[in-house]
RNA sequence: GGCUCCAUCAUCUAAUGGUUAGGAUUCAAGGUUUUCAUCCUUGCCAUAGGGGUUCGAAUCCCCUUGGAGUCACCA
């Protein structure tokens, strides 16, 4: 079993549809069942509405799953086995409060060392811990030995009990924290394969720490990706547009080719415009990249432009507001320009929109509307370039230039006999 | 600062000890186009630095430098 685990707290992010991406394609490959787990241990970050947004869009990515299960769910085991590991002495109750937490923090800072919990209450008595009236949080025994574990990326990983420390695995509210909530689920969904972002890389000692403390010893595997990066070299985060999925949609990016960047960034690929159903033939986490990559939206665009040319003229005619194969070819005729469906859009309605020419060509303008107005229908352009000329005894610049504006609104473009194959048809109402 | 990871053109990458260090995107120039773009052709641009090992190093080892992630009762 593979697990895709999105908290319900913002938009999706792209490093997220990556992970699940990969999720997906490992699934396929190994013949496991994907899950997706809502992480809402947090009430008070969750977002109304961003569970089905989310499986939106993995519905929209062609992201099959078995079954969506919510982390909120699992409390009681999350309880349970908090209890399991106290009454073991695996783990020991904390009444340190936030206030000392966080002066501790800031000394060891000034001091320039790492934090670490000073087992002030490592070894309180039952009595202590029974008569003492303040809140306290459950902590989890430091690891006796070190934490290793093979990454299918990075390789071999090895921590130290002293880095991982002994963390709150309960909040006083007796919530789990993300970690042992994360480590709890994963052994109970029987995960087999966790890929995930590389920021969660120092969380997986403790995650394997906490499993290795419940006595659970099916190995999980794990496979970190490298981070994607903005134009600045950091981490990409909600401050970049570009970092939402839903952003990345409305800017007339097409799922397909999203995908097709997300594999492609940061990767060794056979080729490198494919579909999702090619790449899980041919994908390999050993050909991933160790380091981050950075996203680069003109590759992005000139991905998204072999896409739209690939596509079916049927199907591109709907990005742009028709279900007509004549407009979806009109439409790749504009990709020598654009490279979104919203851009194309803007042409298309540009074609059909009342038309402004400049001084230099408004008046032929108008005479040739006036004409075609009642012209008879021509099949092939010249012919009805022929009978423009021939009513209206306009010639050279002056007629291509108008031409052009009436019938796509702009005074550059594609060659006008492709324009008129796939207008002619629509003739009186683009010049009406 | 601690821990962990990383290092080839501006960007994504190829070259798994022997290549004039290749491709794609971007950018620039020329050709083409009664238009702009496309397209075609060409060009610019990289092995972070220093030591080893070796007949031979982008590739293996060490050091330096640089970059990233992470260090919550968030996930």
């Amino acid at each position: 079993m593979l697990r895709f685990a999105p908290s319900p707290t913002g938009d999706m992010h792209i490093g997220n549809l990556r992970v699940a991406i990969f999720n997906y394609i490992l699934s396929k490959q190994r013949n496991e069942e994907l899950l997706i787990r809502i992480e809402d241990s947090d009430s008070a970050r969750n977002i109304e509405g961003k569970d089905q947004e989310i499986l939106q869009i993995l519905d929209l990515f062609n992201i099959e799953y078995k079954d969506v299960i919510y982390q909120s769910a699992n409390l009681r085991f999350h309880r349970a086995l908090a209890i399991d590991l106290l009454q073991r002495k695996m783990a020991f109750n904390c009444f340190c409060s936030s206030d000392k937490l966080d002066n501790a923090r800031e000394l060891a800072k000034k001091e320039r060392r790492a934090f670490r919990y000073d087992d002030s209450c490592t070894h309180l008595s039952a009595s202590q811990s029974i008569d003492n009236p303040n809140p306290f949080t459950i902590r989890i025994q430091r690891a006796k030995n070190r934490v290793t574990f093979k990454d299918l990326i990075k390789g071999d990983m090895s921590f130290e009990p002293e880095d991982i420390d002994s963390f709150i695995i309960m909040r006083a509210q007796k919530l789990p924290t993300y970690n042992f909530a994360c480590a709890v689920d994963d052994m109970l969904s029987d995960i087999s394969l966790v890929i995930r972002g590389e920021d969660h890389l120092s969380n997986t000692p403790k995650q394997i720490h906490i499993r290795d403390s419940l006595g659970y010893e099916k190995r999980v595997e794990y496979a970190h990706l490298p981070i994607i990066l903005n134009d600045d070299g950091k981490k990409m985060s909600k401050r970049d547009d570009a970092s939402s999925v839903k952003w990345l949609l409305s800017e007339g990016f097409l799922p397909s080719a999203i995908t097709n960047y997300l594999i492609l960034i940061g990767n060794r690929c056979k080729e490198e415009i494919f579909e999702l159903d090619d790449a899980i033939e041919w994908f390999d986490l050993n050909n991933i990249s160790k380091s981050p990559a950075k996203f680069d939206i003109d590759m992005l665009r000139h991905i998204n432009n072999q896409h739209l040319r690939a596509m079916q003229s049927i199907e591109l005619s709907r990005y742009v507001g028709f279900a007509d194969a004549d407009i979806g070819e009109l439409a790749k005729l504009f990709l020598d320009e654009c490279s979104t469906t919203k851009e194309l859009k803007l042409k298309i309605e540009a074609v059909f929109a009342p038309k402004v020419a400049s001084e230099e060509f408004a008046l032929s303008v108008e005479k040739i509307r006036q004409v075609l107005l009642d012209a008879p229908y021509f099949e092939e352009f010249d012919e009805f370039k022929k009978f423009v000329i021939d009513s209206t005894s306009i010639k050279g610049k002056q007629l291509f230039k108008s031409l052009r504006i009436l019938l796509s609104n702009s005074e550059h473009g594609p060659e006008l006999s492709d324009i008129y194959t796939h207008t002619k048809n629509y003739l009186k109402e683009i010049v009406k």
